[in-house]
DNA sequence: ATCAATAATAATAATCATTACTGATTTACA
DNA sequence: TGTAAATCAGTAATGATTATTATTATTGAT
């Protein structure tokens, strides 16, 4: 893995927020800075940070990647009313895990929780 | 919402299995009774029946949609070596939800929670 | 410092899943 | 039965992501 201007950019950025950007809103806005940087660039080296476990994939009903630059143990919450990402810290996760491993008789080496509601923006303004 | 037979064979196929299909999966299998079926039908009448509440939508890592006709509170988990989804019922995730609207002071309605890793048949392939 | 090997890039084309559109058919029900 | 509205099949369009290719940048060794 060689060095890239772009992909340090790249992490630098997903870094400075907490807003769990999409590529493309990456993309925008590392145009700023590389005005000829490739879209397929940037996903590319969003594969490779998220494959060597520097960044993290969010999946969410969205049928769009999100991105986490962020890899401490946390999940998320998807307001349904503006879209926003927020982050939230839920204990007692493990037993989970444990327990599904159990049940299953299988390896489970990691989990995805996502909740699903109204922000508390989004209702005030409703 | 009229009836359909499409509708019906579809929802019925769904409920045949608990494989978690995706949408060309359903497609297939749907023309051997419905020659003719298009897939636009089978994408339309998933969202009608997930917009009803009859089958419900899941969301894993493959950027695939899966789709579940058992809507009874439960979770997934997906095998990184063979790719299938598997349930399991996992207690305490009200828990999990309350804790996240607290900490958020956001309405929480509902969460999706994914287990991933390898499954029993696959661990014992290797 | 220069050079060759190779990884990364920009630009673009291709792919894949999903959604939108259209005109014909089917269903519900008055 | 007739009519309005929902659903259909067929097909085109969209949107996100991935692959291709020729060029450029980084690396480690001379």
């Amino acid at each position: 893995m060689k060095y890239s201007k772009q992909r340090e950019a790249l992490l630098t950025l997903l870094r400075s927020t907490h807003s769990h950007p999409s590529a493309d809103w990456l993309y925008e806005n590392l145009r700023k800075e590389f005005p000829n940087i490739s879209l397929g660039t940037v996903y590319r080296n969003l594969a490779v940070l998220a494959d060597s476990g520097e960044i993290m994939k969010i999946q969410t009903s969205s049928n769009k990647e999100h991105f986490d630059g962020f890899i401490d143990k946390h999940h998320h919450f998807v307001c349904r009313g503006c879209d926003k990402i927020f982050d939230v810290s839920i204990d007692g996760i493990e037993k989970a895990e444990k327990q599904a491993a159990e049940k299953l008789d299988a390896d489970v080496e990691g989990s995805s929780l996502v909740f699903y509601g109204i922000c508390k923006e989004c209702s005030q303004n409703n």
